[in-house]
DNA sequence: TACGGGAATATTTTT
DNA sequence: TATTCCCGTA
């Protein structure tokens, strides 16, 4: 007779999370939501991240392999914190999920495709000073002598990137927003054309070209489009409602095949209209994938209260969202602040005050943030915490790698990798004494028919006085590839031969050297130049040039922010300054009904972030460049509040 | 051809 | 306010 044992069944999983125990009803529908699609509206502060982590720990207990499954999110960032967060929950398999933003997903796979879409895998990214500045050399191409008026690099760069991704023709564009330059439209259609040309020969791809190709390539080629979602079997994206037309068409194509796709959004928290996002898409998923499930979570762990109150009011006076109604079971808490102060200076002042006294009742100054609509309006009260001694880091604006150091040296190491780059050699050329426009395109021309080369003896007599200096520059770009083999080495090279040429430009050398060493710290991080290079076109390094004081440990820093750059997050206390109509919103905004919707939704962002307090400023002066100081109105968005929705004060000075 | 000084110009948000 | 543009001078 045989004999019969037991064995463990492992056919029937068991799952070692309680996800029952551990989320609300509706949080929990979109955990267990394996095959299919299905749209998830979650508002502010309902555990959308959270729903998002334990989904993949599910798929991942469920033995779908970790590759197979695709975290799409806004920044790289919010890709890393997910999957870490699900590994601590989970386990390490975690980390294997594919995560990242729409851009860096299309890097990767453009890599491997290159060849499909008519480039070569070692293409390189221009992030968008890059492209302004690639712009300029064809821009002088086409104007040639001559100087009518004619759009900057800059206005170019936006337009030719709104006409990828509004999908508007560019006739149309210029009509809409620079009617002045209507006349040379034909002119800025040639840059356009010269443009795109000029980065198929050189390898190279901006952000639009990344979405682009991408597309491009899951249209055209349906067995590349089945390979892929098969691998990708199971997508999921973040921020739906800040996905532009290309980002909708690529998941609508990635998910052709199996229709795995679950899509996370708050229509309410649209804020990226001006980089073509559309709210349609979150509103569109439903009409192509009609099996699609819609689940909605409504309740609020963040906020007490009043908070929420004062939020609904915000969405209550828009004019075209659903309504949409947030609570919390929290009790108590108190009603938003509005304080009127009479100067820029006082509203510095007592947000200074204001932060001490939080801190001392035990508020870390890490669950404290200070938020503007644009990165300059925080410019004084960064000089009154300096002055304070608040150590913090600032948020939006101008990027770490964007500034002019930065990019100098980062020149040198693209040239490193890629010698035919001219507009690194630009850059880079124009740094030496003697050397203007003319030297420069000189030494490209030569550089691209062979006359100079890097890494052997050239012979630079021709060009005078620069001589020396163009040597030297050969000289150092000849070292990396024979004697420097980490990222580090070659850009510690590049540091000490740009130290004099930073001294000699910069008042504020040793500033921007601090930079420059924060910078060699990173590359560090890394084994190879253009993982290195691409990361930072990537994901541009966030935070302020001033100098973060190093000395007190991270956790105790206060947060400035723009409010884009504070999109997802929370701290107990937010102050929100600027409160004035003009900064918020700014006067461009207020030319039409959308964009005026859009700034709505801005200022229910701002305000969501909160927890615990929520504190209004606005000074009743300010500074215009030609009216000097002028009297301010309140942001019509604060005109337009039920008086008892939240507390109004007026700051007024005394002895101590 | 380089470069300095002064004028013009844009100035919201970001991958 | 800060960068870019334009023009005269060396």
């Amino acid at each position: 007779m045989k004999k019969i044992a037991l064995q463990k069944d492992t056919t029937v999983t068991t799952y070692r999370i309680h996800y029952e125990q551990e989320l609300n009803a509706a949080q929990l529908e979109a955990v267990l939501h394996t095959d299919g699609p299905a749209l998830i509206i979650a508002g502010a502060g309902t555990g959308k991240t959270r729903t998002l982590v334990y989904r993949v720990a599910r798929l991942v207990e469920n033995r779908i392999p970790p590759e197979n499954i695709l975290l799409l999110t806004f920044t790289r960032k919010a890709a890393r914190e997910m999957l870490r967060r699900a590994a601590v929950l989970l386990d390490g398999r975690c980390q294997r999920v594919m995560g990242g933003t729409f851009h860096s997903f299309a890097y990767l796979i453009l890599r491997r495709f290159a060849e499909f879409i008519g480039f070569s895998p070692n293409f390189s990214v221009l992030d968008q000073t890059d492209a302004a500045d690639t712009i300029q050399l064809v821009r002088t191409e086409v104007l040639g002598k001559q100087k009518q008026r004619f759009p900057t690099k800059e206005t170019l760069r936006s337009l030719f990137s709104a006409v990828v991704n509004l999908q508007r023709s560019l006739s149309d564009l210029v009509e809409e927003r620079y009617p002045q330059f209507l006349g040379v439209v034909d002119r800025i259609e040639e840059v356009a054309q010269r443009y795109r040309t000029y980065k198929q020969q050189h390898q190279l791809m901006d952000y639009d070209d990344l979405l682009l190709y991408l597309l491009q390539l899951l249209q055209d080629y349906p067995d590349i489009r089945r390979q892929l979602g098969n691998e990708f079997r199971y997508v999921m994206v973040d921020e739906y409602q800040d996905t532009n037309y290309l980002q909708h068409q690529i998941v609508i194509e990635l998910v052709a095949e199996h229709r795995n796709i679950v899509a996370v959004g708050d229509d309410a928290q649209s804020i990226y209209g001006f980089r073509g996002a559309r709210i349609e898409n979150m509103q569109d998923l439903p009409a192509v994938f009609p099996e699609c499930r819609i689940i909605k979570l409504e309740e609020n762990y963040r906020s007490t209260q009043p908070i929420l109150n004062f939020a609904n009011v915000i969405l209550q006076n828009s004019v075209e969202l659903f309504p949409k109604h947030l609570y919390t079971r929290k009790q108590g808490g108190d009603k938003p602040a509005i304080v009127k102060t009479e100067t820029e200076q006082q509203q510095s002042q007592y947000i200074v005050q204001q932060i001490l006294e939080f801190v001392e009742e035990g508020i870390p100054l890490s669950e404290i943030a200070v938020l503007f609509r644009a990165a300059y309006h925080s410019m004084d009260l960064e000089i009154e915490l300096q002055k304070a001694r608040i150590p913090f880091q600032k948020f939006g604006g101008l990027k770490f790698s964007e500034a002019a150091h930065i990019k100098d040296v980062l020149a040198h190491l693209r040239l490193m990798l890629n010698p035919t780059d001219a507009v690194s050699w630009h850059r880079v050329l124009l740094l030496l004494k003697g050397v203007g426009p003319r030297t420069a395109q000189r030494v490209v021309e030569a550089v691209a028919s062979g006359k100079l080369q890097i890494g052997r003896s050239n012979d630079f007599s021709s060009f005078g006085k620069a001589a020396s200096s163009i040597e030297s520059l050969f000289r150092l770009l000849g070292k990396s590839a024979t004697e420097l083999s980490t990222p580090a080495d070659q850009l510690f090279a590049v540091l000490e031969y740009y130290r004099p040429i930073l001294w000699d430009r910069y008042d504020d050398a040793q500033r921007r050297w601090n930079d420059l060493e924060t910078l060699l710290s990173i590359a560090d991080r890394y084994e190879h130049l253009e993982g290195f290079l691409t990361d930072i076109a990537l994901e541009p390094i966030e935070g302020s040039l001033e100098a973060v004081q190093p000395v007190s440990p991270e956790e105790e820093i206060l947060t400035l922010s723009t409010v884009h750059s504070a999109k997802g997050l929370e701290w107990k206390v937010v102050f929100l300054i600027w409160m004035v109509d003009g900064r918020f919103p700014p006067p461009q905004a207020q030319e039409s009904i959308e964009r005026m919707e859009e700034e709505r939704r801005l200022f229910y962002v701002a305000c969501t972030r909160a927890k615990e307090h929520l504190i209004l400023t606005y000074p009743e002066q300010m500074y215009s460049r030609e009216h000097g100081r002028v009297l301010t109105l309140p942001s019509p968005f604060l005109q337009e509040l039920p008086p008892d929705i939240a507390e109004h004060y007026i700051v007024v000075e005394s002895e101590e």
